[in-house]
DNA sequence: AAGCCTTCCAACCGCCGGCCA
DNA sequence: CTGGCCGGCGGTTGGAAGGCT
């Protein structure tokens, strides 16, 4: 049987559109609107296939489409909703005006996945390290492991917020919620905490690679969302962290994983549980690995 | 200046789900 | 219920542009 393919491959132009082109196919969609797709070129006169006509006018000619670099926002936007939602692109630009699934897929995997595998492979790398240095270095090790969990933590709980206010229906869903909490876990980004590489007598048990099972964040999930005083922009501390010193490393050829549920409850535990809402600002390094504290000077590498 | 390398992004490809006859 | 059509989606690629030696 075989599927019919949506052109016929012979006598169709591919490859770059020419103004020409792009002009013909504006001026017949102002006059009769796209309609079929597949019969759109043969009206317009264009020698391309409907899927590529389809493509051109949703990525580049439709009105409002917005061009240019992405602001600090945005870019927060897309590592929220990134970590909510996974490789969806076409949910995160509906919830970016102007901006196409198509430029959000390539924006992040030109610039944010980069920084996002940066940041874990040096977490995994500074795990490996615990193991050989002294017991003084361990709680800097430490640190850099709650910072990353924290920001992680930081980036689900604002996102979380962030669709629980534009959402009743979810929000009033405890297993949508947890829906959303295991793709998020199954992310990228929650990957970079599962595939942690302890050596013999690691630090944390290796269990569950990957969750399956939505009651695995029975808890966690269904924990109410207040909308309020959540602190803007925590995400982008990500970013900000691999920009201020953090250094790549290379090895990621890992087998073994690490489980760091119980360390990513506690720290959700806290950032939900805080009487002073949602503001990261209390967290801050001391002699134990991590504290709280109301230091928000900007050499604070916590304050995002 | 020239050649090579890397980065970036527009466009392509194949798959999937919804709709309809 | 089934099969075909269609649009949408996400992964991938090819080539242009810029950087480096």
């Amino acid at each position: 049987m075989g599927k019919i393919p949506c052109c016929d491959k012979s006598g169709v132009k591919k490859g770059a559109w020419t103004p020409e082109e792009d002009q013909i196919l504006v001026n017949y969609i102002k006059r009769h609107g796209h309609g079929t797709w597949r019969s759109l070129p043969k009206h317009a006169g264009l020698l391309r296939c409907g899927k590529s006509c389809r493509l051109r006018w949703t990525n580049y000619l439709r009105p409002g489409i917005k061009r240019g670099p992405f602001s600090q926002e945005e870019e927060n936007t897309i590592i929220q909703l990134h970590a909510m939602f996974g490789n969806r692109w076409a949910v995160i630009a509906s919830q970016l005006p102007g901006r196409t699934d198509n430029e959000i897929k390539n924006y992040w995997n030109t610039h944010l996945k980069k920084r996002a595998i940066c940041l874990a492979e040096n977490l995994q790398e500074n795990l490996l390290l615990c193991q050989y240095d002294n017991p003084s270095h361990i709680k800097d090790q430490l640190s850099n492991v709650t910072r990353h969990m924290i920001q992680w933590e930081s980036a689900r709980v604002e996102a979380e917020l962030r669709l629980s206010t534009e959402s009743s229906q979810l929000s009033s869903s405890p297993n949508k919620m947890a829906d959303r909490y295991l793709q998020l876990w199954n992310s990228d980004i929650g990957k970079s905490f599962r595939e942690i590489k302890p050596k013999d007598g690691d630090m944390y048990q290796s269990n569950e690679p990957e969750i399956t099972s939505t009651a695995k964040f029975g808890s966690s999930s269904s924990v109410p969302i207040q909308a309020g005083n959540i602190k803007n922009s925590n995400s982008t501390n990500i970013i900000q962290q691999e920009r201020d010193g953090y250094k790549p490393i290379t090895d990621s050829n890992s087998s073994s994983l690490c489980d760091f549920s119980d360390f990513t409850s506690t720290v959700s535990d806290m950032l939900l549980d805080s009487p002073v809402g949602y503001d990261l600002d209390f967290f801050q390094e001391n002699e134990d690995g991590f504290a709280i504290s109301l230091d928000r000077s900007p050499d604070n590498p916590l304050l995002f």
